[in-house]
DNA sequence: TTTAATAGTGTATGTTATACACGTTATATC
DNA sequence: GATATAACGTGTATAACATACACTATTAAA
C-alpha cells in the first residue's frame, strides 16, 4: 500500500505570533508580505509546511529566518482551518506563539524582511484571518502568564522587580501593589537576588535578579495565581 | 493569481478523542480500524478533511457518525505534525476531544463502527501516534476542570453531588471531602437543586442537581481551583 | 423492628490574599 | 557640600478562603 487515493490534499502553512517586551509594552513583530495576495500588508511570519519537516521544525525555522534565534519559548496555538481564510487556495494553518527576549532579536535579519515591532495596542490591520490568530495568542498569553511564570521568557537574562511588575502590569492591563508583588514573586523560589544594581532608571537602582534555572523548570507547571481576578480572562 | 505553485499539498485529518462518564471511571470511545493500514486495530475515530469543510466541521461530522450526538462540547486540542507519524503517506491531524453524557450515547450508530467504551486505566494499543494524543487530551481536561466547570458536560440533564463527586475524584484520581467539596460547588452558583431524588444507589437517596445554564456560560471561563494541589497537573 | 448503607451538614484552625505608607538610597543640582 | 528629587524597598493588620474533621438523618431490606 503506498497512498491514501481519493483523498484531497491541501496547503499547509505555519504562521507565528512572536512577542517582546522593551520595557514598557508588548510588542509583536510582523513584516511586510513579499508576494502576492496582499504583497506589501503587514502580516505575521508565515510559511509552508514542507513534505520532510515537522510542524514544529517549520515554526522554529520561520522564527529563526526572521528573528536570527533558536531555542526560545515556542509553542503551538491553534490551528486555523475555514476554507476561505486564504482566498488563493484553500490553507490550513497552524500558528504558533513565541516569546523572545526583544534585545536578543537581531536586526540585521530583520531589516530583509522588513520587520518592525509594533505596540499590541497598535497593531496595523493583519491579512486574512491573522488579526483572529493574534487576538487568540493574547488570550492565551494572559490566561498562561497568570498560572505559570512564562513572561520570565520575555526578559534578559539580569531584571529588575520594578522591571518584572511593569511587564506583569502590561500584559494583564492592571496595576499591582508593589509591595504585594514582590512578596508574591520572592515567595515563589524562581528568583536568585544579585548583588549589583540596575542603575538606568533610577538614581537609587534596583537590584538585578535572575532566574533559578532549577526552580524554574521544576515549577514551570505549578500555578501561580498572580492575577487577582482572572474571572476577566478569557481562554 | 490562481494558486500557490510549487507548494506540496498534504492529508490533512482529524481524530477525536470522546470522553464519557458511567458513573464510575472516565471512558473513552474507540473503534476497530475498517482500512489498511492498521485494519483491524483499535484506533479513534477520525478522517480526512474535505476541501469545502472546516476542521471544526470535519470534527462535528466524524463525532455525528460514531456516536450519533450534535452540539455537544468539542474543541480543538493540538494539531500532531511529525512527519512519519502515518507510515502510508504524510498525514498532519488535528485533535479534537469531546466530552459527552455517555447515555445519549446511540449504540446503533455505534455497532456499524464496532465501538466501544474503554476505560482510561484500560485502553488497548493505538495506532500511530494516537496513545500520545489520548495522552495530550488526558491532560488537557483535567487542567481545563481544575479551572472551569467542563465536567458537567460529562454529566446528563439531571445529576446528585454524590455522582458529582465521583466524576471529579476520578478525573483527578483522588479522594475529596465531601463536605468541602459541596461547600465549594454550591458556592459557586452554578446548581439548582430540585425538589426529587435519585433512589438508584442509595436507599435514602440523593437530591437531583441540574445546572443553572445562565451562570454556566457566564461563569465558564471563571477559575475554580478545585484541586488541591494542582503542582502535580501539567498542561 | 433492626440493620445497613449512603446522604447531608458545621465549626475551628491555618493559610493566603489584600490593603495600605513611609524611610532609604544615590544622583543631580544649586 | 548641602539639598532636592525620584524611584527603591519593606511590614503589619485584616479579611477571605482552604482545610481538617464526625456525627445524625433517611430509607430500604432483612
Amino acid at each position: 500500500m503506498h497512498k491514501y487515493s481519493k483523498q484531497t490534499r491541501l496547503l499547509l502553512a505555519v504562521d507565528c505570533i512572536i512577542f517582546g517586551f522593551d520595557g514598557e509594552v508588548l510588542k509583536i513583530l510582523l513584516i511586510k508580505r513579499g508576494f502576492q495576495p496582499e504583497k506589501g500588508n503587514w502580516s505575521l511570519m508565515g510559511g509552508f509546511v514542507q513534505v520532510n519537516e515537522s510542524l514544529d521544525q517549520a515554526s522554529n525555522r520561520i522564527l529563526k529566518q526572521l528573528t536570527g534565534l533558536e531555542g526560545v519559548y515556542l509553542e503551538q496555538l491553534h490551528t486555523f482551518g475555514e476554507t476561505h481564510r486564504d482566498p488563493i487556495e484553500r490553507t490550513v494553518s497552524t500558528a504558533y506563539f513565541a516569546l523572545i527576549d526583544i534585545h536578543k532579536y537581531e536586526t540585521q535579519l530583520s531589516n530583509d524582511y522588513h520587520a518592525e515591532w509594533f505596540s499590541l495596542k497598535r497593531t496595523p490591520k493583519l491579512i486574512f484571518d491573522q488579526q483572529e490568530m493574534v487576538e487568540t495568542a493574547k488570550r492565551r498569553i494572559r490566561y498562561k502568564a497568570a498560572l505559570h511564570p512564562i513572561l520570565f521568557e520575555l526578559l534578559p537574562d539580569r531584571f529588575t522587580l520594578p522591571q518584572l511588575q511593569i511587564l506583569y502590569e502590561s500584559v494583564f492591563n492592571a496595576t499591582i501593589d508593589k509591595r504585594n508583588f514582590s512578596k508574591r514573586v520572592l515567595a515563589t523560589g524562581l528568583l536568585i537576588k544579585l548583588t549589583d544594581k540596575d542603575k538606568k532608571n533610577s538614581k537609587r537602582g534596583a537590584f538585578y535578579y535572575q532566574l533559578n534555572k532549577k526552580n524554574y523548570y521544576a515549577k514551570f507547571q505549578a500555578f501561580m495565581n498572580f492575577i487577582p481576578n482572572p474571572d476577566t480572562l478569557l481562554l
